[in-house]
DNA sequence: CGCGGCGAATTAAACAGTTTAGTCAACGCG
DNA sequence: CGCGTTGACTAAACTGTTTAATTCGCCGCG
């Protein structure tokens, strides 16, 4: 059946024409450890091998050579297969750039967050999320382009080194949506990624961003906590939360909890000064540091509320560490519920939120974007997802 | 100043010339808030404001655009600013894929995984080290492109749908370099992805690989923990690893820490049927899984070697729950020394690694190679850490 | 026998930037 | 006055694909 085909086309002829040619690019087919050093130096030099190579190798139009991969009915059983063989033989690989400049899709969305990713990552809160992200793109077939917007932060906020404009940064990220994670509206960089065409989703963020949003009920939850403490009888309070900017960034979430749990307090007619707050930088760190800042305070409390489990699993073990009993010396409360919240000692009463649904409702809202189902103005936003208080032994 | 070269141009002209076009494009400077339900629709359909048009509006040419962000001092201080000026007002964004094209960079480090990334982003010690990538691309203004090869894997070894070709897979993946975690040299992307001419640098991987690894004592230190519990007195033993081939995934390092330590149990003359493996699918649930595995086995071991820590921790709190006494009832060893490991209780006997410098080294080695400062034929590779046994109370 | 339609492949035009090699005028200098 | 240099800017080539429009021969049908 090639036998047809080769007398129809010209194959045989172009393949003795290319015979000088194919010296030029014949190392590419060949494996790296082939190569002596000299060869090594000048593949450095040697072109990749495009398209255009190929089409010129197998004596068809380059049309062709992008229909065997991209639409194989368009071709003769034949042609196809030996363009197949000879890009096989030349070692051809598409390159991602062009392709994706001209269908206009990375296959990748930008999971962006406000702090270093290193911050981030080491939350593992963060580190969730990522797993459920994680799954909806393997499900889609799409990877995950983790950016940091830190390098914007003007120097006033970040102190130390230039800031990267906004709109730079941006023309070096390849996503077809964004999600981002922990935004506050004061960001440098919220407006410009809301110019840039692109659908965007918000996670745990500000409310009062012109996206779609999804957040909890932090507020609620966080008043929850202060009014069983209250019934516990406890009157002196410390919230352990953030550096109120860390390295000038704010995170929406923590702010909403700070202020429902004071509110509370305040409303059970305590004066402000009942509650006192201490701040951390460190993510893994932060309960150390807090409890540390605690321990410090002239007037003691007798409770602690934490704006993450982290800290509040992190003053847990300090608080062993200095011979404290828990709840008795000081009764801790925390907010997210981990799996780790559960197996503390003593297990930790914590606000429980969604850690799964919230993220996958995300994630899925914004493929459903991308994929132009529906438009940003189905969406009901924000979306609050409910708290409720977990009552355990810490407290 | 701007006088002189409004003369010196033709600015007024252009730009009156140009206020037909204006209207083209002039939603984009527009909010989106401002639109109507009418106009948004039209919007979809917009094309965006190139170059070209901010050139044609400002009345230069694209080469003095791309120089006014590119290459500021080749032009004159008022062409500039009315090139930028322009660019604002008609909302200009930089296309990142057709500037990636140009200039060959991505600005974004590829890290590759063999599981789904659901399965990975699981693991502590794997977020452990993307917080450590993420730190290193922090410093170099890079972003993580999370991608896992799962799809690629043929029917046989992930039933159920159909693979995705390595080639198509891989062409859809805009890095300057690839980061791979895990890898075996079975799976069927590792050849491609040596062949797709961008720098590779392999972690915790097979180390019969063609390119620069970074591995740990995998052998010698479970090894290590083998003479350790055959010390205690133990003779009856069990391996917590994974499912040999995880959907079709094998990671090797597993597979060297269940060799290491089954050679020194033959070595010290029991028959090989003195170690029982058992498997588990899962990552946080793995520790649970192996439980109720070592709980079936008809012939109790004494003793349990889990390949890495998370399943050691899981064991633990499963023996807790059954009421059994680590280490007397069974004694337990990890691999890895999370930090978890050292609050546990009680604080798990496990193999130390170094969990930050490994993967530190394997990252700048790959931003080194991708900004040409090194070449391969410099790295010393594989490049091996030492393990060291810490002994703990869980044995 | 002419015409419509189809299969197979081609041509040319996007896609949206960067970069090289200039052009052109002004200027200083011998 | 001619020559080389510099500063400011441009034209054209280049990055490697996809895709709409088109050609060309061939077949069946009225």
């Amino acid at each position: 059946m090639s036998c047809s085909a080769c007398r129809r086309r010209r194959w045989r002829r172009r393949d003795s024409n290319c015979n000088g040619q194919w010296s030029m690019v014949s190392g590419s087919k060949l494996d790296r450890r082939d190569l002596s050093q000299g060869e090594r130096v000048l593949s450095r030099k040697r072109k990749r091998v495009t398209l255009r190579d190929v089409a010129r190798q197998a004596g068809v139009s380059p049309t062709a050579v992008s229909f065997a991969y991209n639409a194989p009915h368009q071709l003769s059983q034949a042609t196809r297969e030996h363009i197949l063989d000879t890009a096989e033989q030349l070692g051809y690989q598409p390159h991602p750039v062009a392709r994706t400049l001209a269908t206009g899709r990375t296959n990748a969305i930008g999971l962006l967050v406000p702090t270093s990713l290193n911050w981030m990552l080491h939350d593992p809160l963060f580190t969730h999320f990522l797993g459920e992200i994680g799954a909806a793109c393997d499900r889609e077939e799409n990877r995950i382009l983790l950016a940091s917007m830190y390098e914007t932060l003007p120097r006033d906020l970040r102190p130390g080194s230039e800031p990267v404009a906004p709109f730079t940064w941006l023309s070096s990220i390849a996503a077809d949506g964004f999600l981002m994670v922990g935004i506050d509206r004061s960001h440098p960089l919220t407006e410009a990624v809301q110019r840039s065409q692109r659908p965007i989703v918000l996670l745990d963020s500000a409310s009062d961003l012109q996206a779609p949003t999804f957040n909890i009920d932090d507020h609620g939850g966080a008043y929850a906590a202060a009014q069983h403490l209250l019934a516990k009888g406890h009157r002196e309070f410390a919230i352990a939360t953030m550096a109120p900017r860390l390295d000038g960034v704010v995170i929406p979430s923590f702010g909403r909890r700070v202020k429902g749990f004071s509110q509370a307090v305040e409303e059970a007619g305590l004066p402000p000064s009942a509650v006192q707050i201490v701040h951390a930088r460190g993510v893994r760190s932060a309960g150390h540091e807090s409890f540390q800042n605690i321990w410090k305070l002239r007037r003691r409390p007798t409770a602690v509320f934490c704006v993450s489990d982290v800290r509040a699993l992190g003053i847990l073990s300090g608080a062993r560490r200095e011979g404290l009993s828990v709840p008795d010396d000081l009764a801790v409360v925390g907010f997210g519920d981990l799996p780790d919240a559960r197996e503390s000692s003593p297990p930790l009463t914590t606000v429980h939120r969604d850690m799964d649904s919230q993220p996958q409702l995300a994630i899925r809202t914004l493929f459903q974007l991308i994929n132009e189902q529906i438009s940003e103005a189905d969406i009901a936003s924000p979306h609050l997802s409910d708290t409720r208080l977990v009552v355990r032994e810490s407290s």
